[in-house]
DNA sequence: GTTAGCACTCAAAAACAAAGAGTGCTAACA
DNA sequence: TGTTAGCACTCTTTGTTTTTGAGTGCTAAC
């Protein structure tokens, strides 16, 4: 959590205005504006004063001289950790949509995407629910004949997976037993997602002499086992980004987009997010933090629900910097118990 | 097809010229560049004269005085119809990506609308098979309770559905036999693609006084029907349209965009394609022709593939009007075949 | 029927001129 | 010492005018 080093009460209260009015309005805010703003009744040649602190201490930046400050990413970071204060939930619902029931859980996420793109206007995703807690319980290889071995992989829940790999030349039982040693004993009872990168390079080398062949073996088993192998995740909104001059350029706005169609990219989001358990379970990106890089320019709320069984989805919600976090984080924690109810009461 | 009515050969050539250079410059073309391109040595007056007779009838359009011209949507599909000599397959292929086989077919399909989207630079679809000659065979109705309908929708392959229907008054038996007399004397035997919303709504003038609550049963038989129901789609490229100006204006790539992630308009484009079953089976949309109304601005080109048993998916290219035809129709014919292969080899 | 020539049109680019928002700094003030 | 009024200065934004150049349509001559 970051730290308010160097600021005072009154530095607090403008730079929170500053924020503020810049969530609102999207411009650039200038010193007469906070000293009319704010109840501190200070005149703009103060305010100007601080803002330079400001802006030195890295929370606000200036886009050019002689322009107004807008808020930097540390400047936002601050005020999602410290100064914004969740609206309590208004109870004139300004009717916003909500869930309907659906048949299959399917349609069900579909539509949660699409309410939620709809209530916020960014951009939103809705992972079906995978069991990310789940254990990897075996793993065994056989030959099936000269270049085929069958991968018969083993979950905790008693899930079954199995795959053919293609060899260029047979291994022999030896070897074949070796392997069999080294990935049992290295992997079982590991959760899906520790068995990253790292880990799989590292098998490769213990694995030896053989670890080209063996490479592909392994390549493959991680390819089973990777997460998104059932995963779907369904999209909505995509094209709110255009809502935002500060996203709506080309550049950017293709960048964004195709981050939204190469599914793989928002996988990496899910995994991100399931892995990081927070006691809410909703978590804000911002800006360089998100572990998408085509959205570096944007910031990222996501959030997990759960199933039971240990079975959980992420909701994500992307959108530009100066986001309405108050309105989204509330919708987000709606969304997220409309999901709870839905499951709970389904069963 | 359109005829060329009007058009004696040197108009011929000279439109030629015209729609020819305008695909690869995307400019204007105005009348000494043409009369520089072609071998008829004549003049730029000429041309002029000549230019002004096209214009009068309707192939090309000035986008202002004093502009070039560029082809207009009868233009282009005079073009395609009957001007444009498909390029005879190059033997040095330009090492354009080719498919790879894949162990499910979903993969299959997705690297395919990948590789068709890095060989043309356009946005690619490509759907999985369907069963769209499949017949309808049987419907009944039945109550469950007092609010609630079961549907069961019996199709070719001994397919069944069901659906439950909410009411909010009960039928009358009576009411119900009727319902079901009507269903299935009126849609026994049809292909899915047969029921459209034109029938639809004359079945639910007959139905008669009930047409409220049966309106409702309609609906809902309409949606279980409804190709749809399994139909994946996959995109990829959609990015690909911001290579071209004349579609990456907020306002269009905004509907493009959108038309690629709510897959219920590509689903029309996917049935209209299936329906309408021509030769080769390519069919080109130029602008207004298009089923898809967010992709009026563009030209769409479609194929089917086929898996036997009469499994046909459809495979599209989404860019600019003025896209390089021959090159997609190419690419199109090759990436059928390929698929084509791949299914039959697979066997 | 073809073409050279020329006046005319219009979009796009360039150049220029305010206008306005906002800053930083200085000097005066409480 | 902190606050403030005042002012010169900076840049973007906006609008205006000018220039340029591509391209046309028309006329008159070939």
């Amino acid at each position: 959590m970051v730290s308010a080093q160097g600021l005072n009460e009154r530095k607090l209260t403008i730079l929170h205005a500053i924020i503020k009015t810049y969530l609102e309005t999207g411009e650039p805010v200038g010193s007469r504006t906070i000293s009319k703003y704010t109840d501190l009744n200070l005149s703009s040649a103060t305010i100007r004063n601080e803002m330079s602190d400001l802006e030195e201490l890295g929370y606000i930046v200036q886009p050019h001289t002689s322009a107004g400050r807008i808020p930097s990413d540390k400047g936002y970071r601050l005020y999602v950790d410290m100064l914004m204060e969740e609206k309590e939930q208004e109870l004139n619902e300004k009717q916003e949509q909500m869930l309907e029931k659906a048949d299959k859980m399917e349609k069900l996420l579909k539509q949660a995407a699409k309410v939620l793109a709809s209530n916020t206007n960014y951009a939103t995703m809705v992972s079906t629910p995978m069991n990310s807690a789940n254990k990897l319980k075996f793993i065994q290889l056989s030959m099936v004949d000269e270049e085929q071995i069958i991968a018969v992989i083993v979950l905790g829940g008693n899930v079954i997976k199995n795959r053919i790999i293609n060899v260029d030349e047979p291994l022999s039982n030896e070897n074949l037993l070796k392997l069999n040693m080294l990935l049992n004993t290295t992997l079982n009872g590991m959760s899906i997602e520790e068995i990253n990168l790292g880990l799989i390079a590292r098998l490769k080398e213990q694995a030896g002499i053989h670890s080209e062949v063996i490479g592909n073996v392994l390549d493959a088993v991680a390819d089973v086992i990777q997460i998104d192998e059932d995963m779907q995740i369904y999209t909505s909104g995509t094209t709110n980004i255009f809502k935002y001059p500060e996203l709506s350029d080309k550049q950017s706005a293709q960048e964004i987009i195709s981050a939204f169609e190469e599914k793989q990219q928002l996988t990496e989001l899910v995994t991100q997010t399931l892995s990081k358990e927070e006691n809410t379970g909703i978590q804000v990106y911002i800006g360089d933090e998100t572990p998408v890089q085509n959205m570096k320019d944007c910031s990222v709320v996501t959030a997990t629900y759960e199933l039971g069984d240990g079975m959980k989805g992420t909701i994500g919600i992307i959108g530009p910097k100066r986001m309405d976090y108050e309105h989204v984080l509330k919708s987000m924690k709606r969304l997220q118990s409309e999901l709870d109810q839905m499951f709970h009461k389904k069963e």
